[in-house]
RNA sequence: GGGAGUGUGCCCGAGUGGCUAAAGGGGACGGGCUGUAAACCCGUUGGCUAUGCCUACCUAGGUUCGAAUCCUAGCGCUCCCA
């Protein structure tokens, strides 16, 4: 555990829960920067479908946003460093640092003592060997063979969990055994004191700000950003290529499916993506939830503050 | 007006006499997650007084020991000819 002078402030919870909103107004009460923690809103050049904060809008000084290309991969580990580093240097000139995304992996790779195994990260050769293992003789065949390299991790992955059987194997190549970290990390210890604060939207009306989202982005100009990206090269990027929002373009562009078939997908796909956050964020006792359905700006800063207030005290 | 086809669970869709509360997919809901996480994976999805019972494959009859499956009529939809 690393002790910082103030405990980290986190805010959690799906996509269009107003988060951003929530952590501007704390960041001005208290006077702190705000550290994303998105696995998407890294990139540059992917501003509209992320949902990232318009720069003419922050009152406060950002981190986590624009890190890197949209061709390059990125991973909670590299998050965890750049995030660790962040906030244990403004720490120590007495800045606090409030943590605002929804990338719950991202956010417990921060906050809590996982450890990543050291070991060549990007461009994976063997990740690459594996995935074109999987293309040619499918899931099975892979899961078979890890079964006979190691049959104690292939026991507790999913026979048709491909990104998962693949990590398992790069993890032999460090070795290591993915059945045994997660043994070993069945019960983690918090690496900083936090104090996180949850946004909950009731089910539909969160499905109706998603929908009205999906359409004020169209109206924002979305499509001429993933045509920009795809002009980049975006469709070979790992990680980018991914983003809900970007994707589910990329048949429209081709004359695939109809604009409004794209659009109605990454509404679907926004709405599922809200429900996993929901079931991650659930399971954290630690987190103080907000009902952010109706409650007004001014209430939810209030009572946040309050939270804020007494952890501080704790 | 004549002819052909079709009607299945929230939706799409398979099934053409018993092994069917009904394949598969989608959606919805729930769960998981330690280096791609906006990714990836798993489960549930007619009701109940629950090792059994009830209600179910457009509606009403009929054939049969037994029907989502066969027959008759009606209704809806689709296509073709007038």
């Amino acid at each position: 555990m690393h002790q910082l002078l103030h405990p980290l402030i986190c805010i959690v919870g799906p996509t269009a829960s107003g988060k951003t909103d929530l952590a501007q107004a704390c960041a001005e009460s208290l006077d702190a920067a705000i550290l994303s923690a998105d696995s998407m809103q890294v990139y540059k050049g992917m501003d509209i479908g992320t949902g990232k904060i318009a720069p003419e809008e922050r009152s406060v000084t950002y981190y986590g946003l624009d890190l890197i290309e949209p061709g390059q991969p990125y991973s909670a580990s590299l998050f965890q460093s750049y995030g660790r580093d962040l906030v244990e240097q403004r720490d120590v000139q007495g800045g606090r640092t409030i943590v605002c995304g929804g990338t719950g992996f991202y956010i417990r790779a921060l906050i809590d003592d996982f450890v990543f195994p050291k070991g060549e990260q990007l461009a994976n050769p063997i990740r690459e060997y594996y995935t074109r293992f999987v293309e040619e003789k499918g899931v099975d065949a892979l899961w078979e063979e890890l079964n006979r390299s190691d049959p104690q991790s292939a026991a507790v992955i999913s026979r048709n969990d491909t990104k998962r059987i693949i990590r398992a194997f790069e993890m032999l190549d460090e070795g290591v055994h993915y059945a045994d970290q997660k043994e070993q990390f069945a019960h983690i210890e918090p690496y900083y004191q936090t104090v996180q604060i949850g946004l909950s939207v009731d089910a539909e009306v969160l499905n109706e700000r998603i929908n009205r989202r999906v359409d004020n982005m169209l109206a924002a100009g979305l499509i001429d950003e993933v045509k920009a990206l795809l002009d980049a090269g975006y469709e070979n990027a790992i990680t980018a290529s991914q983003a809900i929002g970007y994707k589910e373009f990329v048949p429209y562009l081709r004359g695939e499916c109809s604009l409004e078939e794209a659009a109605e997908q990454v509404k679907l796909s926004t709405r599922r993506y809200a429900k996993r956050q929901r079931s991650w964020f659930r399971r954290d006792m630690r987190i103080h939830w907000l009902d952010a359905t109706t409650a007004d700006a001014d209430v939810l800063l209030r009572d946040a503050l309050s939270i804020i207030r007494g952890a501080s005290h704790a």
